[in-house]
DNA sequence: ATTTTAATGCAACTGGGTTGCAAATATAAA
DNA sequence: TTTATATTTGCAACCCAGTTGCATTAAAAT
């Protein structure tokens, strides 16, 4: 149902996200605010500000979960439908801002698709 | 390591994939093999038709496991790198035999990608 | 200041998947 | 066809990301 109420743990979360342009795992931020915010509390706001169309989600090659904040999305629809990159070497994940169309598929209909690029970034190129 | 012996439990294992053409998520097979193969050996028999290339694996919008049979891979290499389709009606999901290209991304090199595509299949269409 | 309602912490739980180890079984060797 | 060797299996216990129930705390509304 979305955020109702400004709380210290509110923005202690979001400030994580204000820091970080990348993705963060569920996990990590659990890690990162440990002893200041319980890991349900984490969980649970991460739920609300996907409703209000903050964050978004979506799982790595392990099946856990990133977050990410949405560029341009609403608490009614999420138009955050780019494919993010995971690279092998550092682990970092990223939301990609390209298109990637998928065709047609005969007698199927497509109401959204998920898109995990793996591969190696920027930095861990420029380190070999 | 891939498998050694013929085993009656490999074979169990294989004739589950003989007549099912869709993919199948390794608790829908625990659960058809129940009383006849251990979970622990399910998986472990899964994990040996991989690499065997017998057998793919992918992750569902929940992350967990898929197998299906593989068209084209072999022992050193996978081949099966195409999307795969799960209908959210009834929950089954499929390879799907068309190719997505991903376009090239600056400074960063792929490695592969994984497309999980939803959507409502032909049969779910039909029924409506 | 008091009431109402949302948010939090805690502990216990869920469930897909994994690990260690002893017992069973397939295959190779004698 | 027996014996030796190596692989496979079952079991129980575990791992760990994520969830649930419930009592407590803290916003915001009255």
């Amino acid at each position: 149902m979305g955020i109702k109420r400004k709380t210290e743990a509110a923005t202690l979360l979001l400030e994580e996200f204000k820091k970080d342009s990348n993705a963060i795992s569920a996990i990590e931020l659990i890690k990162r605010l440990d002893q200041k915010i319980n890991k349900t509390t984490v969980y649970r706001l991460l739920d609300k500000l996907e409703d209000d169309g903050v964050v978004h989600y979506f799982l790595d090659t392990k099946g856990i979960k990133w977050y990410a904040t949405c560029s341009d999305c609403s608490k009614t629809q999420h138009q955050d439908v780019h494919p993010h990159f995971q690279c092998t070497e550092c682990g970092t994940v990223d939301c990609l801002e390209i298109k990637v169309p998928i065709p047609n598929i005969p007698n199927r209909t497509i109401a959204s698709s998920q898109i995990l690029v793996v591969g190696t970034c920027e930095l861990c190129l420029n380190l070999r």
